[in-house]
DNA sequence: AACTATTTATAAGA
DNA sequence: TTCTTATAAATAGTT
């Protein structure tokens, strides 16, 4: 689409990669853009540059689509379509334990951000909260934990084995 | 780009939006693959059609650049920018919160599939491992126990009081 | 699904 | 970077 034709190999002069990651990321963006006018769809882009900083495109938002791919409702079919209904639950099951290996990977930068950061702790000015509201929170806090605790349980209780292999394997490029 | 300039506005008649979706869903997917060829740029799109159904696109994968933008690596400055390094700190623990939160709403899904679905026992079929693999297994299950307690201890330890107060506030819309 | 008349994106150059 | 322009590529309307 231009001067001349170009083989669709990567570039390897880095100013001119540079140049075309530029303009064909706008244009892609501006792609999207006129899918979701046009068609009244949902699209979230996420890109990073061959430098690794990341550019991102979202109609409403990247979030709100992310949220929603993430979600998807499988609706169990109370037709007896077992082998659809069977495969939707391990999809289901599939995707929370990803979520979970997420938070793992992201507890583990938490640790090391708040060692690494003495004024962390200036943060968080509880002075700024009352005491009624200071003990509303921290029963939210212990709220999450039970529920947290509580689904772990029930994957176990569920003996959802076969799929916690997939966590084991992920474990290991830790 | 074809017969006529059209107007960039939602194409009304819902057929002929469906075949523009189509065309132009291919033509961005390209273009995005190109993108990353030519640059060796990550690439990910996820796309909901008009009626709701998901399309995505990723280079590596979906999964593997959402990750990548989720775990961005706020790396703490030691050059004392303080107020950049609780900027950063404070977006990681928002977006743990939000993974928080996600968790739980899956952790809700997940608790109807399993009551309405009596079939969903059947699809963990235990005889396919070893006894060893179980024990390996449940070890696996109890590590990740323990590091979700852990963090969300961390998270109590640090006094993190007052980002929680938007748990609490998402709570509200569940 | 295919076909084209056009529009749009963009590679190269300034 | 931004703009210009020749040309390649995408696509709107048609079959």
């Amino acid at each position: 689409m231009g001067r001349k034709k170009i083989e669709m190999k990567m570039v390897k002069d880095s100013s001119a990669k540079q140049v075309t990651f530029s303009k064909r990321r706008n244009g892609l963006f501006k792609k999207a853009n006129e899918l979701a006018t046009l068609c009244a769809a949902q699209v979230a882009i996420v890109v990073f540059s061959p430098g690794g900083k990341p550019f991102s495109f979202g109609n409403p938002s990247v979030d709100a689509v992310t949220q929603r791919f993430l979600n998807q409702d499988y609706t169990i079919e109370v037709d007896p379509e077992q082998e659809a209904r069977v495969e939707k639950l391990s999809e289901e099951l599939n995707g929370l334990l990803k979520q979970l290996h997420i938070e793992k990977k992201r507890g583990k930068m938490l640790d090391k951000a708040l060692k690494e950061s003495g004024a962390s702790r200036s943060l968080l000015n509880i002075n700024e909260l009352g005491y009624d509201e200071l003990v509303n929170l921290k029963a939210k806090l212990e709220e999450l934990q039970r529920n947290l605790k509580g689904r772990v349980n029930e994957i176990e209780a569920s003996s959802s084995l076969l799929l916690l292999k997939k966590v084991a394997d992920e474990e290991d490029d830790d």
